[in-house]
RNA sequence: GGCGGCAUGGCCAAGUGGUAAGGCAGAGGAUUGCAAAUCCUUUACCCCCAGUUCGAAUCUGGGUGCCGCCUCCA
């Protein structure tokens, strides 16, 4: 089996197969760079992150592009109500928005074009749609003709002779009576007082939202590229203006497979910058969730479907997180590596670059089971959800393993031995760009709580009273240690182990 | 009004014809002075009605509820 992928504009699960051979052109829609991004950003590009991670992973050669929309009304408005240029908020978000996605394990698109210099390529694009008659210029205005596509609509599934009635309510705007059609875009925005602009042969003004992944695609990745990306928001009128624009200018299919995402929820409604009902990126970390549980968060569900936010699921989420990092810490955590005598080998192991043809030949066979149901998974449409089940499934026994060498346990050989599975834990956990993280009994919290000089005669103390059966002393101790964060773990042989929690 | 999608246990969520993955939470047992950890066991009338089929969560029709897009939005 191979990858199948679910394609927007035919409405079908299709099998992948990119137009060259062992190489996937990928471009995706980025944002428009007015404010911080949210929870459903984060959703969209961990998404994709996976989609590029595994195709890598398969061994493809991706080249990623996806851009910056650092021009637009919003960033207009909100330079102004901040007394700002529209540079500078464009840049601070800029900044921001890699911080986040770095922030996430989010690999850095190959090329990150932004709408302000890829102006000749705009402008260039939009002149030829003007000439073949694909456009036309009213009052320094440029507009695209959509009557002129017959197949307009043909990605969002809707004709124009139905719409029309709807949308012909919507003509109230100066720019709407310059228009031929109401569904007719901008391509071109003649400059407005106290705008910024550029200057073009139909005179000063501003690129429109949608050719600037036109005209970036073309001149990054080619006329057709095999795969386009986006949120599914982005269906009408953004990605069906994008078809029209590129199919006319080039006569060639702009991509072969359309993939959306679906929405992140609210309360069942969709969060967004709109509706003001977002949690920032920055914010959910700042509060103390980790990247990685986002990402875990994420990718429970499936992609095209709507995902809930709630404080639960993300709790949950986190706990799960904490259990699949008490396995990866195994082969990581020098003090375990030791204790399992598996060298440094097992520390320098990174995520291979091709699934190993041989993994599992010789080897454990539940092993090659189970890196064959994580393929399985994600060749099914990113089917992350049941990736993760593999995932659980590996990291159960190691999970384990790892609390019982935290307590002070011997390894046994058997516990040596599964190293191999360790390896494909990390390997798989990779290509979902899930990466461990600092312990939680790392320097920074241990800072926090009782010195362990303190803990200690604490646990003296305690020894003390249970050698004398005085056990609710003995417990009152305990209690107060755990009231601080301390956990007491007594072992077989009569020593007591403590851990922070 | 048009187009599209969703409804699975306490919560989240896979599963598209052969009686239900996984995560979180819970229960019982073993073990422990008590704990912790570990191990074992365990928790689903798949929104409703009708139909197709030997057999449906899964296909068809109808219904109900919810959501997205149609204006900027990942």
């Amino acid at each position: 089996m191979s990858l199948r992928l679910t394609n927007t504009l035919t409405r079908r699960t299709e099998s992948f197969q990119p137009l060259v051979p062992g190489e996937v052109s990928i471009y995706c829609c980025g944002v428009t760079v007015y404010d911080l991004c949210h929870l459903g950003h984060a959703r969209s590009y961990i998404v994709w992150d996976v989609l590029r991670r595994y195709l890598i992973w398969s061994g493809y050669r991706v080249k990623f592009v996806q851009n910056i929309t650092d021009i637009d009304d919003k960033i207009l408005q909100r330079a102004a109500k901040e007394g700002r240029s529209m540079q500078e908020v464009s840049e601070s978000n800029i900044v921001a928005f890699q911080d986040d996605m770095a922030a996430l394990n989010i690999l850095p698109p190959d090329r990150v074009p932004r709408a302000t210099q890829c102006l000749d390529a705009i402008r260039a694009m939009i002149g030829e749609l003007e000439s073949s008659g694909a456009a036309y210029s009213a009052d320094g205005d440029v507009y695209f003709a959509v009557m002129g596509q017959p197949d307009y609509g043909k990605l969002s599934g809707r004709s124009l002779s139905e719409q029309q009635e709807g949308a012909s309510g919507r003509l109230n705007s100066e720019e709407e009576s310059r228009k031929r059609h109401p569904f007719d875009f901008a391509l071109w925005k003649g400059v407005k007082p106290g705008e910024p602009s550029f200057p073009s042969p139909w005179g000063p003004g501003r690129p429109g939202w949608h050719i600037e992944c036109s005209a970036m695609v073309r001149q990054e990745l080619g006329n057709t590229i095999d795969i386009h990306l986006g949120g599914a928001d982005l269906i009408f009128p953004h990605h069906e203006n994008e078809i029209a624009q590129s199919e006319a200018a080039n006569a060639e299919p702009l991509a072969r497979f359309w993939l959306h995402n679906g929405m992140v929820n609210v309360d069942g409604e969709k969060m967004s910058k709109s509706l003001g009902n977002f949690t920032t990126i920055r914010s959910l970390l700042a509060s103390g969730v980790s990247p990685m549980t986002l990402r875990l968060f994420v990718l429970q569900a499936h992609y095209r479907k709507p995902l809930d936010f709630t404080r639960e699921a993300l709790d949950a989420a986190a706990t799960g997180w904490h259990g699949l990092n008490e396995a990866l810490q195994l082969g990581l955590n020098p003090t375990f590596t030791a204790a399992l005598r598996w060298g440094a080998a097992a520390a320098a192991a990174q995520p291979a670059p091709d699934p190993d043809p041989d993994f599992g030949h010789g080897h454990d066979v539940g092993l090659e089971t189970s890196r064959q149901g994580f393929i399985d998974a994600l060749d099914d449409d990113l089917n992350t959800s049941a990736a993760l089940a593999v995932l659980f499934e590996l990291a159960r026994p190691l999970r384990a393993l790892a609390r019982r060498l935290e307590r002070g346990s011997e390894a046994s050989g058997e516990d040596r031995a599964l190293q191999g599975r360790w390896q494909l834990l990390q390997q798989l956990s990779g290509v979902l760009g899930l990466e461990l993280e600092a312990s939680p009994s790392s320097a920074a919290e241990a800072a926090i709580g009782p010195e362990p000089e303190v803990i200690q005669a604490l646990i003296s103390e305690r020894l003390a009273a249970r050698q004398q059966k005085r056990y609710p002393d003995a417990d009152a101790i305990r209690d107060q240690l755990r009231a601080d964060g301390i956990e007491l773990i007594d072992r077989p042989d009569g020593g007591t182990e403590w851990i922070r929690r």
